[in-house]
Order: structure tokens, then sequence, then C-alpha cells
DNA sequence: TTATATACTGTAAAAATATACAGTATAAAT
DNA sequence: ATTTATACTGTATATTTTTACAGTATATAA
């Protein structure tokens, strides 16, 4: 495999940065704006001197038809410490470093939809739902939550992981665990902050 | 998460598949010649409900402006992939690639042991433990199996995921659903191959 | 019966994009 | 001194692509 120069180098990088974000790569343009460079041309030229160095490959005629052949640096960003938050009855959980008990280095991707961080459970109100103490929920931060998906909600001062239903004005968070009862607000009465929800869970045996 | 329609599956599969293959989104003239539309706008209507449905973010203006918010199959995407391998009731669980429904990245270590794979749950008869269908079992491979953990046993051809106990020559196979019985195996008749144990849990939402 | 949702065809135009061509400049190699 | 490679600017254009608009057809619900 052959060397890249200073410009090669920058423009490859630039392209995995831009893939990483979006999903799909950059234009000429896009580049060019990136790196400062004036003409569309300066990008095109890097490009097919990575191509023939057998970095990336460029379907032509084809917007953005660039992929990756040989990532430069081995863009890790699917390897991730996530972080972990205790279940605390007071206060949001937040990503405030006082509130990471530690972290667990997986994959942001591992579950279907990606997640922020996990949840340390705290109870058995969810244990019907096979959701055990110390059970870590992974959690997307999210206000989208639909009724039926296990969603964390803050009431005033206290946080809870239960399965969300809304109607109207009536918000039930609904444990799974028949010697629990629903938890029934009003939203006219008082406020209720949907702070994310559920996509997956690990349990360490 | 809403319901998507089978087209709309159709499509965003179309999509994830192009994206695998090439590296970039697909354009809705390709999606419609993958999938035998033969109006460009069919495409740009499915995705546009995709859209809506928050499976995939369109960057408007953008040619093959796709990223996918919330995959339909886990697909696989990057490395430290560790095998899925279904709990089939006949045969030992090897990692031959055709046993391999799928593979997850994940870090090997991200519970208090290593493990080798992850066994996909059939079955309820360890749900008292919290173990659904369909979850995944993170299992290490090994013979030392101790009293009360949970361990993947073989008999004769048969598979299984259950508690482990033995005393002296008498093998238990405990389930943790009280409509299951426990099974008994006298190790001076029968034998039995401890193949490993379970050392963690992961479920998706 | 009348909506309403799904699922398309067909066309067209505006915008985005790739890409060719003509240059300029600089440093290193021959 | 001349070539060669790197690294661009600037312009232009053909092509790709998005996206809006006008329809058609079918099944299901109200």
């Amino acid at each position: 495999m052959k060397e890249l120069t200073k410009q090669q180098s920058k423009v490859l990088a630039c392209v995995e940065v831009y893939l990483n974000k979006t999903g799909f790569p950059p234009t000429r343009a896009e580049i060019c704006k990136e790196l400062g460079f004036k003409s569309p041309n300066a990008a095109e030229m890097h490009l097919r001197a990575l191509e023939k160095k057998a970095y990336i490959a460029i379907k032509s005629g084809s917007s953005r038809g660039i992929s990756i052949v040989k990532s430069q640096q081995s863009f890790e960003s699917n390897k991730d410490q996530m972080p972990v938050i205790g279940l605390v009855a007071a206060g949001s959980p937040t990503l405030a470093e006082e509130n990471i008990e530690k972290r667990i280095s997986c994959d942001p991707n591992m579950f279907s939809e990606n997640f922020d961080y996990f949840l340390k459970v705290k109870g058995m109100s969810m244990i019907d739902a096979g959701i055990h103490e110390d059970d870590l929920v992974a959690i997307k931060k999210t206000t989208e939550v639909k009724n039926g998906d296990l969603a964390v909600v803050r009431i005033e001062d206290e946080v809870t992981l239960k399965y969300f239903k809304k109607e109207n004005h009536m918000l039930e968070l609904i444990p799974a665990n028949k010697d629990f009862s629903i938890m029934k607000v009003d939203l006219r009465e008082q406020e209720a902050f949907v702070e994310g929800k559920s996509v997956g869970l690990i349990r360490t045996h």
C-alpha cells in the first residue's frame, strides 16, 4: 500500500469523518468547504489519487459515490465507553461525572437503536418484564416516547423506569409487577419530563 | 416506534443492503430499479414515510442524503463482532459459519468475565430468571461450571440452557419456570457435555 | 357512499454534482 | 535548466438527483 501525501491524508480523514457523522460520503464541494479549497477540482484530484492508491473506490457518475477501501486510522467510533448511571430516586439522571458509576466498553449501536447511557435498575417494579435489580437498561435520550415504550420519566425529583402510556392529559406509568401500583399523573396538575426510552438491556450473571 | 408497512419495510431493507454493499445510500432511481418501481416518486413516498416514522433521516437537497436512524435488522457493521448462535434443539452450538445467525459488535469483556458467543434463547423455560425468548445470553466456553451457574449442557443431541446442579453422579438441569420440570441425568447411565456457562445477557427492546 | 390510506405511474423542472479543461505556483529530482 | 510531482484556482457543462405536481387503482373504514 502506497504512502499518502499530507493533503491526501487530510482528504481521506475528511471523508471518513463526514461518513461517520452523516452516514453518507461528502461531495467534492463539501470536501472543499471542509478543508478550505476553493475549487471542486482540488478535492477531485485528491480523491483520484486516493483511488489510485486503493484507499477508496469511486463509482463513476454517481453522486457521493465514494467508499472506503482502507481506513486510514481505524476510526473506532463503534467502540465507546458507555456511562452507567444509577437510577437514583432523586434527581434527573444526568451524565455529569459524579453520577457515572462506571463505564462499559461496548458499541452504542449494538441494539437496533443507538443509545446514550446505561441506567442501573433499582427495585423490583419491572420484574415481570424480566428486568431485575442491577440490570443495566440502555437508554436513548429522547422525548419521543410512544405508548408501550419503556420510558425514563422524571416527576418532580423522582426518576422512574416504567411502561409509558399517555391519553390526553393523563399519563400512566405502569410497572411490570402486580405488587406495584400504576402511577397516574394528571399533566394539567403536575409536570412530567420524559428523559428517554429503553432500547435494550444487559445483565451480568 | 410505529409499525412499517410491508413496502416501507422492503424499502428500508433495500437502503440498508445498498449501504452495506456500497458504503453509500441509494438514489430514488436505484431503489426503484432494485424493487421494480417505475417511478422515482414511489421510492420518494416510501422514504418520506420512513422519515416520518423516524427510521431514517433525509437531508433535504442532498443526493443520497439518507441516514439510518433505526436499523430494521440489527445488522453487522464493525469489529469485535461476537457471533450469535441459535439455540437449536439438535447438535452442539458450534461456531461453524452456518450456525451463526448474525454478529453483534461489542466488547468480549463487557461482562465481568469474557465470553465467546451469544446464544439466542428459545422458549420460556427460564422466564422466572428474567430470561425471555430471543434474549441473547453471553456464553463463555468452559467445562468448569459450579452448582447454581446458568450452563449450556448438551445431552445426546439436545442442547439446553439451565441452572446447573451436580451431586455425585446425579446431574440436575433446573429450569426457572414452574411449568417446566427438572431434567435429571444419572451420569453413570448417560453422558452430559458442559459446553459453557452464561456470564451475561443482552436484550433488544 | 364517501372518505382515507396505501401504493403506485408519468412527467418535468430546479438544484446538486461529477468531471473535464485550462491555467498558476512551488518544490524536488534529473 | 528542465522535467516531474504536488497542490491548487476558476470555469463550464453534462449528468445525476431531488422533488413537486398531476393522476390512477385498490382496499378498508366510517
